[in-house]
RNA sequence: GGUAACGUGACCGAGUGGCUAGGUAGAGGUCUGCAAAACCUCCUACGGCGGUUCGAAUCCGCCCGUUACCUCCA
């Protein structure tokens, strides 16, 4: 079964093929590390991740990146058009890479609880500024941009006027833009030829720290720049995905691929663009001034006021899981709650697996030859069409929810094999196999769901020696021998003192 | 104001012109020293009003509501 996604630029679902198989060429528009990443900052990360797992697992050799935008993104409401890192900085008397680092270093500790494997590459915009200075060349070069009280400003009419279909994207009309753009007032916007032109590269105030040499003059790289230069450095050209909210939809990505027709080698950038949809929670858009702003360390340790109590990485990515990427979902207590059970239900069937695998040691796991005469289906047939529909359903625009549910399905029939030895039977070894294969490898390696323990290590060790001291007690020195040897496996010694029973880790 | 989505049972969410998704919650049952898990059964919904159709939750129109983008944002 083909894998298809939805493609933003073109408005539906495509089969997918890479430029150059079996490479696959994957863009995802990272943080901006200028404050800690919230809930709604973590599905897109979800999303793509199990998208990057998806790919490898059917034999692709994905090269993954994933930026760290730690230079010039724009304050909006800032009419000084301060950077968000250098005011974070600023605030905190600390120097701009120190604040990017500090939040670079959370995100990945996050992601990482998260599930989320690391990118191939993760470039940061402040390390290729000459890529930037590079490409805003290429644009100069063409006529497509212009240089404006020190500014350059990419002339959106002028390439639309030669070819370029900025909005093709986002389904906007640029007169439509100009029209609707309403009592905003803009900052900067004398500057340009027409406030749908966007900057490449911006002159720096004298306060600005962040600055960086120019054939312009000390500047800093526009809003949009970086994606476009370091996904050509790193991916070419024209590569094969590029990810991203449903917010950066506009004007990020038009920009973008605005910036890529106008290089010196013109193409869309990516072929597929594709969009996750937003969280929203309780129904209401995650915002500071609703007070329903919930980052991701705050979700960990409970410490929210819009959640009655924490909720494990495992729970939020499973519950991201359960919607579509392109839908939207709404966060809440109960739907929590819901997730958390069911990703415990599934983890309870990874060990399922166990069980049911130990009899097929030494088996022949040759698959038997399909019935030649027709009839009903096997149990054997049965549970291989069971087992053959997550991986189908993934590969329909990652559809997770689908996949998941699938994978619910296989594993009620897995019980019922389970609890009954007579119906075991029936189902071949190469049968029993696949679906064990299948559930392990669909929910651990392509949705990227571990076990998460929860049992306490400590607490279990205390009560290890409760045994010990009963069986002490009761004189019962078979026992006390077996609980003392048992320990001693895990790398524990039991110590008898004087003021009672204690325990050390083994020094052998 | 402009643009684009969405509105599904108690909750979260798939789906989509006729064939009850799934998870969670609730009710009953099997199993069981207790409990849990598991399994079985039940709860059968698609914002409102019109229209198209043999048949619509699914298509069309209008209305209501929510969200996103238009401005940094996943």
């Amino acid at each position: 079964m083909p894998l298809t996604l939805y493609n933003t630029l073109t408005r539906q679902k495509e089969a997918f093929e890479p430029l150059h198989p079996p490479l696959v060429g994957l863009y995802l528009c990272g943080p901006t590390v200028y404050n800690d990443a919230h809930l709604g900052n973590a599905r897109g990360p979800i999303v793509f991740d199990v998208l990057t797992r998806y790919l490898r697992h059917l034999g692709y050799q994905v090269r993954y990146v994933r930026n760290i935008t730690d230079v010039g993104h724009l304050e909006s409401d800032a009419d000084t058009g301060e950077d968000k890192l250098e005011k974070a900085a600023r605030a905190k008397q600390l120097e701009p890479m120190q604040v990017a680092q500090h939040y670079t270093v959370r995100y990945h500790q996050a992601l990482a609880a998260l599930g989320c494997l690391p990118p191939d590459i993760e470039p940061q915009a402040s390390g290729h500024i000459t890529e930037q200075i590079g490409l805003t060349q290429e644009i100069l070069n063409k006529g497509l941009a212009y240089e404006s009280a020190g500014s350059i400003y990419f002339d959106v009419n002028r390439y639309n006027a030669e070819g370029g279909q900025y909005g093709r994207l986002s389904g906007r009309v640029v007169e439509e833009l100009l029209a609707g753009a309403g009592p905003r007032d803009l900052a900067g916007q004398d500057e340009k030829r027409s406030p749908v032109d966007f900057a490449l590269w911006k002159k720096a105030s004298p306060a600005h720290i962040m600055r960086w040499p120019s054939p312009w003059g000390e500047g800093f790289p526009g809003w949009h720049l970086e994606c476009s230069a370091m996904s050509r450095k790193y991916l070419g050209a024209s590569f094969d995905i590029h990810g991203g909210g449903l917010d950066l939809m506009f004007p990020h990505h038009e920009c973008e691929i605005a910036q890529n027709e106008a290089s010196a080698t013109p193409s869309t950038g990516a072929r597929f663009w594709l969009h996750n949809n937003m969280l929203t929670v309780n129904g209401q858009k995650m915002s500071k001034s609703l007070g329903n702003f919930i980052t991701l360390s705050e979700f960990f340790q409970g410490s929210s006021a819009a959640l009655s109590q924490a909720y494990s990485p495992m729970t939020l990515r499973f519950f991201f899981l359960q919607a579509q990427y392109r839908s939207p979902i709404d966060l809440s207590d109960d739907a929590l709650q819901a997730a958390r059970k069911g990703y415990r239900k599934l983890m309870n069937g990874l060990r399922l697996l166990d069980k049911l695998g130990e009899g097929l040691a030494g088996q022949d796991l040759t698959p038997e030859p399909a019935p030649t005469q027709p009839g009903p289906p096997s149990a054997s047939q049965q549970l291989r069409n069971l087992a053959a529909k997550p991986l189908e359903f993934l590969s329909d625009d990652l559809n997770t929810p689908r996949a998941l549910a699938a994978l619910f399905d296989l594993l009620k029939r897995l019980n019922t094999l389970a609890a009954n030895p007579t119906a075991l039977a029936d189902i071949s070894p190469a049968a029993l196999h696949e679906a064990l294969t299948t559930y392990r490898t669909v929910v651990t390696d392509i949705l990227g769901l571990r076990d998460e323990p929860r049992a306490s290590a400590e607490e279990l060790l205390a009560l290890a020696l409760g045994f010990y001291q009963e069986a002490k007690a009761g004189k019962a020195y078979d026992k006390v021998d077996q609980i003392r040897a048992a320990l001693k496996e895990q790398g524990i010694v039991i110590k008898d003192t004087k003021t009672g029973v204690e325990w050390a880790y083994s020094e052998e």
